[in-house]
RNA sequence: GCCCAGGUGGUGGAACUGGUAGACACGCAGGUCUCAGAAGCCUGUGCUUAAUAAGCAUGGGGGUUCGAGUCCCCCCCUGGGCACCA
């Protein structure tokens, strides 16, 4: 069963134990599911050619730990692994080296399934998925399709990265200070048609849903940020003759109306060519000219300066009847609200800024304090100025201000209450080859139509549809049938030239003869087949950013091998849905229970019960992820409405310098050469010993010594000379109360320590206890055995090793977690500390319940007190039994 | 500018609800074993002073308290997020 070597002998003991798990298939899923279960998942990685670095390892390793900790309490462990493979770097390789991108990556993936099994972890293999495989992105496609139908998927304009010199769209991170990465060509912001999914449609219910969260606050904090809710609302002003209509404006506060002096309205705003006069027409066009040029980076960060134009039209204040000058400038962002604002300068320091410069009239209608000496008053204070012949604001603060004037706006039907939300659209499409394709072609009216009539392919109310070149196209999905659909061999992977991906080159599966009835294609150059359903299409070629396929992964494991659904309804039940609480059998229960995910029925609420990963993720993916869920959880194919009950972020590894790692500096430390060195039990020992998992810390390549000592004096303590069980190990031997003692407070710390993911406290523990059972003559076998287990989840080889040599069946990960005597903690003399006005005066053991009186007495007859109540009175006696005595002297 | 997290020995880091600051490691010094070395083991190691005695020490400055790394106020620094969001 085990190695036979005489010494810690890692590089022979680690890939034995590294077969036996795979050859056993120790860490299967079992498919039980009256047992409790426990879902540790780690944020899967992007195979990238660099193979893994340090930083992966950390945070697996945590998990892992959990997971193998999990097992050992009798849980059934979900523990999965997968491929996040789609993406850019493949496609750059792929242009550059003109072979498939799936060729390299699949070299990337047998590189990173290596190393991730030469570390050991705990991972069901049987449930590995990978986003570019057709049978995954089937369901990623099915998504998108439901997505389609219900009505929140669409088309829009929106403005890209473009290079002319390589006719080619390019990411954000692809332009560096306005140039390409690649060739550093100008780049241009040009707007393409582009998917786009109805995320604000969420917004609300993305927001509320953080509140039952165990999640990092931080993290939620960012999420509410980044969906931004504002309360105000939405104000009518008419516009003032000769212009027709209203303006439409959003504010969060109504209650400074009558301080507008001025409007502004975004440059895009439709409005703006009918607000322009003549006089006004070529200054306007001009401006917004410049305006579209610039990023929004320019016209945010850059521009302090406030920069506008008069339209030469005004609207009428509808509190005050005031005639206002509407002005256009850039401050005011068409995305946001209506892209329109009324002004108030003097409670808005951005329209004080604006109205300074381009002298505009500024009044108060909130009164500062008399002290006050900045520009816009933003603060509470009592309106003024804010009256007309039916009501007024006079006197009242902020908050009241603001009721009194909606009521009254609505009641006059001049605005209504409104929630603003900061959340933008989600943009959904890429010009690119290597991502999911679009499972969309796009038809001519009549044909929309008459596959509209066939109702077998349900399409949404409102037609995606967009027009070019004077010809409007239409959106058709494609049958639930016809998934997945594949990617077309192209020849080049260089995109098209025109602004599209290079699959607009293939035209034989790009310009088809469909049959909206079956999905199915043939190539337009062929002749029509025979059939009144068969039309003529053209396919999306667009593909899915690499969002699409990590939103939704963590369901796939759970049935990684459904060929019918994109998860079984049992399977997502157990795994994911809500079930009674589990009743712990162990003596842990009372801090288990302390973190136990139970809301008020006593139930377990749902979903991932720990996901740990990078705070890089904190918004977009677990945004996106949550949005694809709580759509799913609406079309009633998943329980409950949140995937991760709980999120932690592992800290990231700097180099040894204290500097991020990257290859330029050099200070990058690879995993294989540890491993190597000193073993994988040493190296997951380390990076968890290096601090707390959230902290961002140092790598230290001399202080995995100390871990690795630690494993050596572990194995020196279960192994004689000879290579067979120490003989300080033994069966009859009843080991000291201290050490007793020590061990029952080592099980206790270690388990608490790891519920909490306090690896790093729970190590050191462990060599407390290592080093106090070096200093005892004998040491019984059960307490060894029980150390072991303890040191499993974090050490497994070298524990399954012992574990066998000590004469036990593997696996190690199998036996019943040990449980602590909590009678066994109690003590009899405690350490009570003497203080003198609070400064420590020396200490001494005393009965556990001493009283007041009797812990005075002592310390007076303390030597080192003494001195320090020499001539003096005790004016006041502080005493917490079992702690201090603090004695106040004058 | 706004929001958040953090600042503890030469180093990584401990410290429960305010109760001996520096656990556990790294490093360093001395010792032991050895022909010698490595490994192991033992001892010491925040700073100041001859001191087992005292004083000073948790980014800086104030405060609350018998007692503050921990609570409150101001400031400095580092990291992360947001950034004209009306």
């Amino acid at each position: 069963m085990a190695t036979e070597c005489k010494d810690y002998d890692f590089q022979k003991i680690e890939p034995h134990w590294q077969t036996f798990w795979e050859e056993n298939k120790t860490f299967r899923t079992m498919d039980d599911t009256s047992r409790p279960k426990s879902y540790v998942l780690d944020m899967f990685p992007y195979p990238s050619g660099s193979g893994l670095h340090i930083g992966h390892p950390e945070g697996y390793t945590a998990t892992d730990i959990v997971a193998r900790y999990q097992w050992a309490r009798g849980f059934n462990v979900l523990h999965p692994i997968g491929w996040d493979a789609f993406g850019l770097p493949a496609e750059q390789h792929a242009v550059k080296t003109g072979a498939h991108p799936r060729a390299n990556t699949e070299a990337n993936i047998k590189t990173f399934r290596r190393q991730l099994k030469a570390l050991g972890f705990s991972y069901d293999w049987d449930r590995e998925v990978n986003t570019t495989d057709p049978g995954y992105f089937q369901w990623t496609q099915w998504i998108f399709l439901k997505l389609f139908q219900h009505g929140l998927a669409y088309v829009d304009e929106r403005p890209v990265w473009w290079c002319p010199e390589l006719k080619t769209v390019l990411a954000n991170e692809e332009v560096v200070d306005g140039r390409s990465e690649v060739g550093g060509h100008p780049v241009e912001r040009r707007n393409l048609r582009q998917w786009v999914l109805r995320i604000t449609a969420y917004a609300e219910r993305l927001l509320a849903g953080l509140k039952d969260l165990d999640w990092p606050d931080s993290t939620k904090r960012m999420q509410e940020a980044w969906i931004g809710r504002s309360d105000g609302a939405e104000v009518r002003f008419k516009l003032a003759a000769p212009a027709p209509g209203e303006l439409r404006i959003f504010t969060t506060r109504p209650d400074t109306l009558f301080g507008c002096t001025y409007m502004v309205v975004a440059p895009e705003h439709p409005l703006v060519p009918a607000l322009t006069v003549p006089v006004q027409r070529a200054a306007v066009e001009a401006y917004r000219k410049t305006a579209a040029t610039k990023s929004d980076l320019e016209r945010t960060d850059l521009a302090k300066e406030k920069t506008g134009v008069f339209s030469g039209s005004h609207a009428i204040n509808p509190v005050n009847g005031a005639r206002v000058p509407i002005w256009i400038a850039d401050y005011v962002l068409m995305g946001y609200g209506t892209g329109a604002i009324m002004a108030v300068p003097g409670e808005d320091q951005r329209d004080w800024d604006f109205a300074r410069t381009f002298k505009l009239p500024i009044v108060r209608t909130v009164q500062p304090p008399a002290d006050f000496t900045g520009e816009a008053y933003v603060e509470d204070g009592p309106a003024v100025n804010s009256a007309n012949e039916e009501v007024s604001l006079n006197g009242l603060g902020v908050d009241a201000a603001k009721e009194r004037i909606s009521d009254w706006l609505e009641r006059k039907g001049l605005g209504q209450r409104k929630v603003n939300f900061r959340l933008r659209d989600w943009l959904f499409s890429r010009q690119r080859y290597w991502g999911e394709p679009f499972p969309i072609v796009w038809v001519g009216e009549t044909d929309y139509r008459r596959a509209l009539a066939h109702r077998e392919v349900p399409q949404p109310k409102d037609p995606v549809a967009y027009t070019q070149d004077g010809r409007t196209l239409y959106a058709l999905v494609l049958p639930e049938s016809a998934l997945p659909l594949l990617l077309p061999e192209v020849t080049s992977y260089l995109p098209s030239g025109m602004g599209e991906s290079p699959l607009a080159n293939v035209t034989a599966w790009l310009e088809i003869w469909y049959d909206f009835a079956t999905g199915a294609a043939m190539p337009a150059s062929s002749p029509r087949p025979a059939g009144d359903t068969w039309i003529r299409a053209r396919r999306e070629t667009n593909t899915m950013p690499q969002w699409a396929g990590s939103c939704w992964y963590y369901l796939r494991y759970l049935d990684a091998k459904n060929a019918r659904s994109f998860v079984g309804r049992e399977a997502e039940t157990y795994w994911m849905g809500s079930r009674p609480a589990v009743r712990d059998q162990s003596a842990l229960t009372s801090s288990t229970e302390k973190n136990a995910p139970t809301d008020v029925g006593g139930y377990r609420t749902q979903g991932v019960d720990l996901y740990v990963g990078g705070t890089e993720h904190a918004v977009l993916h677990l945004l996106y992820a949550r949005f694809w869920h709580m759509f799913l959880h609406d079309l009633g194919v998943v329980p409950q409405p949140e995937p991760f009950r709980k999120l932690f972020h592992q800290g990231i590894i700097l180099g040894e310098d204290g500097e991020k790692m990257s290859k330029s500096r050099g200070n990058v430390a690879n995993p294989d050469a540890v491993i190597h060195e000193y073993g994988t039990d040493a190296l997951r020992l380390y990076l968890m010993f290096l601090g707390p998992l959230e902290a961002m810390k140092p790598w230290n390549p001399r202080g995995i010594e100390g871990v690795f000592r630690f494993l050596n004096k572990v194995w020196r303590e279960c192994i004689g000379e000879d290579g067979r069980p120490h003989p300080k190990i033994s069966t009859a031997a009843t080991d000291a109360p201290e050490l007793e003692r020590l061990l029952h407070e080592t099980i206790r710390k270690v388990g608490e320590d790891i519920e909490g993911l306090r690896f790093n406290t729970a190590i050191s523990q462990m060599m407390i206890f290592v080093n106090a059972v070096q200093k005892a003559p004998t040491v019984s076998r059960r307490t060894m055995l029980a150390f072991l287990q303890l040191l499993a989840p974090f050490a497994p080889h070298l524990a399954e090793e012992l574990w066998a040599r000590l004469g036990e069946k593997p696996s190690i990960l199998h036996a019943p977690w040990p449980v602590y005597d909590a009678a066994k903690l109690v003590v009899e003399q405690v350490k009570l500390v003497f203080q003198v006005n609070g400064r420590f005066r020396g200490d001494q053991l005393v009965p556990i319940g001493l009283v007041e009186t009797e812990a005075v007495a002592l310390a007076r007859k303390n030597p080192r007190v003494m001195p320090h109540l020499a001539g003096k009175t005790v004016k006041k006696v502080v005493y917490v039994p079992g702690r201090i005595l603090n004695l106040v002297v004058e």
